[in-house]
DNA sequence: CCCGGTTTTAATCAAACGTTTAATTAACAA
DNA sequence: TTGTTAATTAAACGTTTGATTAAAACCGGG
C-alpha cells in the first residue's frame, strides 16, 4: 500500500519542473556536451526515460531550460520600458537600472536557481555555436533591439553603432557578476560582496552609464 | 617510396601543435565535455594516441592550450607594466589601454587562432566548476593582482574593492568583443564592425576607463 | 649497417552516452 | 467495475567516449 499523494494530478507538473531545475544546474556546471541525461534524471529523482517523454531530445531540453528564465527576465523588462516611456523621457541611469536589475537580481536570487542559469546564460551569450546563437536570437534579441532603441532615444547624440556597443558592454558587466565565480572575492581578499545586490547593482548600473556617456563623446577626438 | 620531409626532426613539434590548434577550436567551439579526443585527433591530422603520448589526458591537454596563449599575452602585459611606471604615473587611459591591447589583438588575430582561444577564455572565465577556475587561477590572477594595484597606482582615490571591480567590468568588456559572436553585427544591421581593431580597442578603452571613475565617485552619493 | 630511443600506428577495453521500446502503474469518467 | 488516457518504469539498442596496449616505423649516431 502505498503512501496516497494528496495532490490530485500531482505527477506531472513536479517531474517536469524538476526536469528543468536539474538540467539547469546540470548544463551551467558542466556545459551542453558535459552534462549528461542520465545524471540530470538522477539528480531529478526521475526515470531518464521521463526526459525524453516531456522534452523529446537534448536540444529541446537546453531550449526550455533558457525559455523558462528568459520568459520572466523578458516580461520584467518589458514592463518597465512600457512605464519609463508612457510620459517624459526618463534619465540614463533609470533607463539602464531598468534594463539591468531583472537580470542582476536573478542571478542574486538561488531560491529560484539563479546563479546556475547565470553561468548559463553567460556561457551561450559568448559562443558562437548554432545553438547557444539560437538561444540568444530567439530569446533576447526582442528585447535587446527595444532596449537599445530606448538607449538612443534618451540620448539622441548618440549614433546607433555606439548604441549597439554601449548596450553590449553594459549587458557584459551584468552577466559577469550574475556569475559568480569567487573571483572578485579572491582577487580582493574578501573586500567585494558578491552577495549584496543593491551595491551591484548601483556599482554597474554607474559603471555602464559613465562608459556608455563616453562612447558618446568618443567619436570627435 | 614515401615522400622524404625536408626537415630534420619534422614529426615531432608538427604533431604537438596540430594537436594544440586543434584541440583549441574543439574546445571553444563545443566546450570540454563537447569536444572530444577522437575529432581533435582527426581535425589535426593526427593518430588519437599522439594525444596520450604528449599529454596524458584530456585535462592537461585543455591546460596546455590555455597555457600556450595566456602566456603571450601575460609576457606583452608585463612588459608594458614594466615600462609605463619606470618614470611617471601614466594616465589612466594609458594603462587601461596598455591591459587590454594585448588581449584584444590576440581575439581579432586569426592568424594565431586568436578568435577561437577569445571564445575559450571567456568560457572558463565565467565558470565555477574545478577545470576553470584553475584555470583562470593558475593562469590570469596574478597578472590581475599586479593590474589591480597599477590601477590604485594611477588613482590613488579608488578603495580597493572598487579597482577590483572596475578591473573585473573593464576586463569582462573586452573579452565580449574578443569572442565574435556575430550578434554585435546582427543587431545593428551590420553597422558595427567586429573586424576595425584600433576602433574597437578605442572603444573598449573609453567606456572602460569613463566606468572606473564612475566608481571612484559613486561612494560619496 | 645496425642499434637505441623516440614517434606513430592499429586494435582493443570497459564505461558512458542519447535514445527507443514495450510493459506497468496511476487517475479519472462512464 | 470497466475503458481510456496519461505518467512512469526497467531494459535494451547501437554508438561513442577516454584511455591503454603492444607492435611497427622512423631516425641519427656508432
Amino acid at each position: 500500500m502505498p503512501l496516497a499523494p494528496a495532490v490530485q494530478q500531482g505527477r506531472q507538473k513536479d517531474s517536469r519542473t524538476a526536469i528543468l531545475d536539474a538540467a539547469e544546474r546540470a548544463f551551467a556546471d558542466l556545459g551542453f556536451g558535459g552534462a549528461s541525461i542520465r545524471a540530470i534524471a538522477r539528480d531529478a529523482d526521475v526515470n531518464q526515460a521521463m526526459i525524453h517523454y516531456y522534452y523529446q531530445n537534448k536540444d529541446q531540453l537546453f531550449s526550455a531550460v533558457v525559455a523558462r528564465r528568459s520568459g520572466e527576465i523578458n516580461t520584467r523588462r518589458n514592463l518597465a520600458l512600457d512605464a519609463l516611456f508612457d510620459g517624459d523621457i526618463p534619465t540614463l541611469e533609470v533607463l539602464v537600472e531598468a534594463l539591468l536589475r531583472p537580470t542582476i537580481e536573478l542571478g542574486h536570487d538561488n531560491e529560484r536557481g539563479g546563479d546556475a542559469y547565470a553561468r548559463l546564460i553567460v556561457s551561450f551569450n559568448n559562443s558562437a555555436d548554432d545553438r547557444s546563437r539560437r538561444a540568444a536570437t530567439e530569446h533576447y534579441d526582442p528585447i535587446a533591439r527595444r532596449s537599445i532603441g530606448a538607449i538612443m532615444r534618451v540620448m539622441p547624440e548618440l549614433e546607433k553603432a555606439a548604441a549597439v556597443r554601449g548596450y553590449l558592454f553594459a549587458i557584459s558587466v551584468a552577466l559577469s557578476v550574475m556569475a559568480k565565480t569567487g573571483r572578485a572575492s579572491r582577487l580582493s581578499d574578501g573586500l567585494c560582496d558578491d552577495t549584496d545586490t543593491e551595491e551591484t547593482v548601483a556599482s554597474v548600473v554607474a559603471f555602464a552609464c559613465a562608459g556608455i556617456r563616453a562612447l558618446a563623446n568618443n567619436k570627435q577626438k
